[in-house]
DNA sequence: CTGAAAGCGCTAACAC
DNA sequence: GTGTTAGCGCTTTCAG
């Protein structure tokens, strides 16, 4: 496999293997008639620069890497989304790995895209990043969708304010009786369950039902709570269902359907996730506006500024004489910062016949582009 | 940023440089109370090894690249799905890209990923791979999804066959009059719909409309065109409705159900591409079995063979001086091949009202785990 | 613009 | 088993 490499270039251009590199790395610095000779010897050698050797020598990795738990799941591919939007952006391209929920994956992921010099690392955790465990990397890297007492910096959506949004919501659409469903320990769910209640605190009339007893919160057993309620008795009929996910919630409108109710007319039905692969049905899901997105995009800023800071602080080469003991010392950071994303209101048909309002970002909510989302 | 190097494990833990090597590299060269005090050490420091300059060294790099043109169209995740669970099964990891269907970014991520040194890369290309312009690569590559006259290798799903399948399943149904809808110049499309004509030739006495006129193969479509159908006087109205695309298909369904006709009672409903994002209506959809985990899955193995193909041929070091001009000869590759992936029929709901067949790979059709994958 | 040379951090080969 | 050392291919610097 002898590759080409930029001596060969070089020799076969006419040209120094300084002037190649040059050509490569500061254009401005190379004459155009040169440069172009150049261009077209790489071009037909074949040549692909080592980024290994280029990197080692200093070079700079205008890449991030985003390691994420799953990409079968609307919120991630939303963080996908939102962080390459952002990155290239700014001139940077994306790296994107799955660890499949397996923590072990995980950390050989993170260690690496660290170890491959990448600019930054946006990580989607699964669980609390400990302070204990955690040490300062290299490498600026944000945490997405978790918390924990390490230093770090950290990307979450506010679920809870998700909850209260769309309980708000089924107030002002005059609920009188809410049903919310969704199972399960998982933050999430139990975050925007408590944010439904507060809202709900200060309305001791508005009767509220809580089935969280399904085994799974698919489409499936939304569809099984949904036509379970719609066949009650129209006193016993919740008149606004949230599901704790878009998903259950999609399940509930068709399973209210297809028990013979409307959807919005005798039973509003509302998500809270903003998953966008769940917004196929034929009746549009009101929910929140996919959180994920605002994550990617956060999250690449913050990595945005830790490079910027570093830049402006020290020099790349360190003497390594002036080290005193073997062991460097801490590297800077900027301060560790934690961002919230804030939740805004998508509503659309299944909360309401009429045309739909705009969120804070003035958008048609309907009419929200998902190409922009996902 | 001072980073901790493999120097500075030896000395803190009072070893020399090389063990450090060996105990990340070759671990039973090294006794275990002193690999012991090794790790204990790196976790202590932080360490992580440098990738770039592992690589550059002459480490292995167990990582397949993927490089996509989106990541909002199920057949796309199925390729992940597919090529993260055959490169997982091998030992490798897999960096995924998007390229956004912008070609030049497609050759950056390409260009990036080779010369990184991963083991292999995986593209899935939205144009034929010119045999004009293709330059052998060093790096085992694998083109999904596209073909060309490049002496390449190629993992292609068999779109007519896609077509024929399900036209054989609409005839066996007992249909009389079935309309096709989706549009477009794409080949995926053209080549579902020639397959579709192949199986209907033998059967003049089945009526065949094509819709191909919508602007937009989205569910909007179908649903509108569906709609239109189910309004048909009985006579008219066609009694198989195949989407070139399963999101026609679903939108289709909902667009018969609005207008009062059943599915599939008095309709039936069928898609040709088993996307699993379409999946999602209340009705599940006839279709084939998701092309994309197959072709992702093949993709890998091809470039599993080409690994071991090399590793049994040359040296990995060439001398220099034995080189007669200064660019390198050909690398040798194993044989360009064409893998075909097969498509088989995932009955369900919208075609036949009791339970579903398997397949050939002997599954309950309606019960197939998504999460294989998805 | 050229040519020469000093690393970047690590692996692997070699001697001990 | 341990310690030492020669590159891997590239970027950068510096003197012509």
């Amino acid at each position: 496999m002898p590759k080409v490499k930029i001596i060969d270039v070089a020799r076969e251009a006419g040209v120094s293997l300084g002037t190649v590199s040059n050509a490569l790395n500061h254009p401005d610095r190379v004459r155009p008639e040169t440069r172009r000779i150049i261009q077209e010897t790489i071009r037909r050698l074949g040549y692909t620069p080592n980024q290994s050797a280029r990197l080692l020598a200093g070079g700079r990795n205008p890449m991030f890497g985003l390691v994420l738990p799953c990409l079968d799941h609307g919120f991630c591919l939303q963080i996908i989304s939102g962080a390459q939007h952002e990155a290239k952006r700014n001139g940077y391209g994306l790296l994107v790995s799955n660890y499949n929920t397996d923590q072990t994956l995980r950390e050989r992921y993170e260690d690496y895209f660290m170890g491959t010099q990448l600019a930054g690392v946006l990580v989607q955790a699964t669980e609390p990043i400990d302070g204990a465990e955690y040490q300062t990397p290299s490498t600026p890297v944000v945490y997405l969708d978790t918390t924990g007492d390490a230093p770090a910096h950290f990307v979450t959506a506010d679920c809870r304010a998700q909850g209260r949004l769309i309980a708000e919501h089924a107030i002002v659409r005059g609920a009188h009786h809410i049903a919310v469903m969704g199972s399960g320990l998982a933050p999430h769910i139990q975050l925007r369950l408590e944010g439904i209640r507060e809202a709900l605190s200060a309305y001791p009339d508005i009767a509220l039902e809580v089935f969280d007893d399904a085994p799974w919160n698919d489409a499936e057993a939304g569809f099984q709570l949904g036509a379970q309620l719609a066949r009650r008795t129209e006193e016993e009929c919740p008149d606004f269902v949230i599901g704790l996910t878009d998903v259950l919630a999609t399940g509930a409108i068709a399973g209210i359907s297809a028990a013979g109710c409307a959807v919005p007319d005798d039973v509003r039905v509302a998500g809270c996730d903003g998953n966008i692969l769940a917004w196929t049905g034929p009746i549009s899901l009101t929910t929140c506006a996919p959180a994920g997105y605002e994550v990617g995009r956060k999250g690449v800023q913050l990595l945005l500024e830790q490079i910027s800071a570093r830049e402006s602080v020290g020099p790349r080469h360190i003497d390594v004489k002036r080290r005193t003991s073997g062991v460097p010392q801490e590297a800077r950071m900027t301060e560790p910062r934690v961002e919230i994303v804030r939740p805004f209101l998508l509503e659309r048909e299944s909360t309401s016949k009429g045309g739909a309002q705009g969120g804070p970002h003035g958008s048609d909510a309907a009419g929200v582009n998902l190409g922009t989302y996902l």
